[in-house]
DNA sequence: TGGAACCCTCACGTCGATGTGAGGGTCGAC
DNA sequence: GTCGACCCTCACATCGACGTGAGGGTTCCA
């Protein structure tokens, strides 16, 4: 698949893909004619890498966690360092702690939402003018 | 509480409180002197704001939906307008697609580490040289 | 054979969230 | 009264994640 075919699949920007090479997040192969080739599956891992740029990781942080989000089946090649496998618990740790800020604050807005509907039947039970 | 002690409090510098201010997040009494004074609890509102930018939001959204954050107590003055709701709603909807990305790469990440620790324990047992 | 729709590589522009000075007032302790 | 530690407002610099051309090759179809 090329850049065009990927970039309609995901919604995301011919720019933003050649960007997240440049970055070291996707590797496609070239043809002869040096157009990026972009293997069936590229599409799942785009999709990964935004919703993560969205969470707010840079790109380097992907680049470091992105081999190990895969499946089960290929990690075991890659070596495991000590070192290295603190830093992914640390980058691990990270997206707990933003997994827990935004839980809270999504659980407030659920709050707030159910709190203000109830009011707005108030509202209308007295008046019958909400909708303005 | 002056910015400065706020700064210290939080570990947010005093450059992006200004910055919070000019964007509209938080707005501190002044002075006589023009000085800021933040009252207590500013601290505990600068880290949400700190949460949610680390998470992605960009601050207009979190100018937008921080009003609602606080307390049930205050939010009901606010006279909830339906198109108001639903805006607030889709931010809700948003955080929550955030939460469930985030959520699946961080238990991708520990189902590598639990493979990789294993496979690390293997390791130590055939050859005894992992730490390398 | 030509033109529309792709693709490529620079390279500069932009936008949000900060850093970093310049230039200057304020306040407490000595 | 002056010195150090604060605080203020511009205002330009930076950095990451792109947008947006310029200038040019490729592919496919009529």
């Amino acid at each position: 698949m090329r850049i065009g075919e990927l970039s309609r699949l995901t919604g995301v920007s011919v720019r933003a893909l050649r960007y997240y090479e440049e970055e070291g997040l996707i590797r496609p192969a070239r043809g002869g004619n040096g157009y990026r080739e972009y293997c069936a599956g590229a599409d799942e891992v785009v999709r990964r890498i935004r919703g993560l740029i969205d969470s707010g990781l840079p790109t380097r942080i992907i680049r470091d966690i992105l081999p190990y989000l895969d499946g089960p089946a290929d990690l075991l090649p890659q070596i495991p360092c000590a070192r290295m496998l603190d830093q992914v618990a640390a980058e691990r740790e990270q997206l707990d702690r933003r997994i827990r800020c935004l839980t809270r604050n999504r659980d407030a807005i659920d709050a707030y939402l159910s709190a203000a509907r109830t009011a707005a039947r108030g509202d209308r039970d007295h008046d019958g003018a909400v909708r303005a």
